[in-house]
DNA sequence: GCCGATTTGTCCTCAAGTGGACAAATTGAA
DNA sequence: TTCAATTTGTCCACTTGAGGACAAATCGGC
């Protein structure tokens, strides 16, 4: 059977061919009587216009590609700890994807790779997206943003911590630091110490930002010895758990830089047999389905991931059908959640 | 800066369009000289041919599409639990499509809804992918299949256990139940209780078929009592695992029908105070960060569900390579694995 | 019944590539 | 040199839909 065209559907309804692609267009000159024959025309052929064709002349492609870290992607797949920051966002994304008609595409770049910009120029250029998400890192390397401006396509950079070109969605991570910090210090905590992440991420400072202010606010100096660089994988975790740890005057308390961090501090806290809750609290960020499993779950910030990427891709969709060729901008803010579990209390008495 | 475009190359290269198209479509007709020049020009214009284009002409779309289903992306996602079958097939799919200079495009369908059929054929019309990946249990749903046989796309079925159209990729079910039930019987355990899965997966019948069979060739008689139907969901486990527990001759094993299972099974176990493994040995399928983080972490089959991927991806490929029409056939089985954790010991004495 | 406004149709161009027919140029061998 | 084979170029058709210019048809009001 051949593929059913605009042109069969204008046979069936008896119409021209323009006028079904007035219909399918939404254009407002067609009158409801005709309207109703070409949808039952549509309807009864099963007909769908190729997204390809509709391309051509220079047209939406109803394409939105994602482009995340092919690193931190195949050590998430890889990992036992399941981190699922990318597949919340894709999950966000294709749903929304999926209301206004378009179809997301995840690529995987490599920003270590001298092709780099070789590499977003060809899939930009052999898909034409009408948009692109760029997840972390991603969204603050500068050979991808000047690949995606020169090609001027649209962009959202989600989860940056830095401003810059496109629009951004985003949490407000200090903000979220700083509540995380707060909920410590109520608990009656003077002593937190803070295992900081990968400045590749510069959400990571944010964080490190609230942290300060949450401590500024309550009056206490920060004491920098308690704060120790980890770079956001287990392996600095336990380095910088173990610094904190072993000290004289331990923290009574740990606000870990990510997740999998905070599985290093629990890790070593359970071998150096400090017991959590009782004798150290910790919290930390993202709410990874590894720290709800973990023992005990800890409490963390919920970042609304698949929220943030279904907004980008309103943006994305709202410029493509705007198509006045004006950038997206502005900074989007989601509130985040702070889910409080059994992995912080009050610390031990005396 | 307008687009550079085949026209590009062929001006930069001094030759003609269908020079360059002939080496863009590797032609072997085209002498080691001329072909470096054309290469050399698509490197310095940054060239990539542009897939609508392409599709045009009846050409191949380099897309594939991944069906899932709707109702299980979602619940996976918003369950704590992290059950990744379908991220895991996605990341194996996607690298694969990268080697072959394709792209994945992810979509989600509903086999309860009524527009299901119009759905299918709607994505299949719009995108005209080269290929399409089913994963269960939309590989064995018939309107989905009477869809793709209609649009005479290649599919794959993955881990089906069903025979029918298309090729077939996936791993033994039968045989990795063999293997596990065998793994139990071996450490001492006679009273092995098996809780079945959702019957609109054919694999857990073939689970089931494979428990059975280990039990027979271990000149056992199958207890029927010992079979208990659950759903493969969490409430349908706990009902499962309340039945098998409650008795008088509590079963010193059980094999749970899956991930999700497995886990209201240790819940149960848990509140009943079973110790696992002293008193009860508990293993089960799918291999997810779950059951890697419970406690104690459980014995399970690996199912090499990304391999399994990039396996359908390959033969997707290759047909629409040969682009002789010829429909991919065939069933390919995967090698699994056991990951023999700490749920499985012999049974208690006495 | 006429005028003007709105709706619908006709016709053409354009997008970026593929593929076929066939001619022209080049190469190699006899 | 001459013929044949191979390589390269020319030219055209084709894919599917968008969109613009403009003509034709229809409708409503008076």
């Amino acid at each position: 059977m051949r593929n059913v065209t605009i042109v069969h559907v204008a046979e069936k309804a008896r119409v021209s061919v323009k006028t079904v692609s007035r219909v399918v267009n939404n254009e407002p000159t067609v009158t409801p009587d005709l309207r109703a024959r070409v949808e039952a025309a549509i309807e009864q052929l099963g007909y769908s216009p190729n997204i390809a064709a509709r391309r051509m002349g220079g047209g939406r492609s109803f394409l939105i590609v994602a482009f995340n870290d092919r690193t931190l992607t195949l050590e998430n797949w890889r990992s036992d700890r399941g981190n699922n920051w990318i597949d919340r966002m894709q999950y966000g994304a294709m749903l929304r994807c999926d209301v206004h008609g378009y179809h997301l595409l995840c690529e995987l770049i490599d920003l270590e790779s001298d092709q780099l910009a070789r590499r977003v120029q060809h899939v930009l250029s052999t898909l034409r997206p009408d948009g692109v998400i760029l997840t972390p890192p991603n969204c603050e390397d500068p050979t991808v943003l000047a690949a995606l401006k020169k090609a001027q396509i649209p962009f959202v950079r989600l989860g940056s911590a830095q401003a810059g070109p496109g629009a951004r969605v985003r949490m407000d991570d200090q903000a979220a630091a700083r509540q995380l910090t707060e909920h410590l210090l109520t608990l009656g905590h003077r002593r937190v110490g803070f295992v900081t992440g990968s400045p590749r991420f510069l959400a990571s400072r944010a964080r490190e930002d609230g942290y300060r202010g949450a401590l500024a606010k309550a009056g206490l100096a920060v004491d920098e010895s308690l704060l120790v660089p980890g770079d956001f994988t287990f392996e600095g975790g336990v380095a910088a758990a173990e610094a904190l740890l072993a000290r004289a005057d331990r923290p009574t308390a740990i606000l870990a830089g990510n997740d999998e961090t905070a599985l290093a501090v629990l890790h070593v806290a359970r071998r150096l047999s400090v017991a959590i809750p009782d004798a150290l609290s910790l919290a930390t960020f993202d709410d990874t389905p590894s720290v709800r499993l973990s023992l005990p779950p800890l409490t963390t910030v919920r970042q609304p991931v698949a929220e943030m990427a279904a907004e980008a891709v309103d943006i994305l969709v709202a410029c493509a059908a705007a198509k006045d060729g004006k950038p997206p901008r502005g900074d989007r803010l989601l509130p985040f959640e702070l889910a409080l579990r059994a992995s912080t209390a009050p610390p031990p008495a005396g």
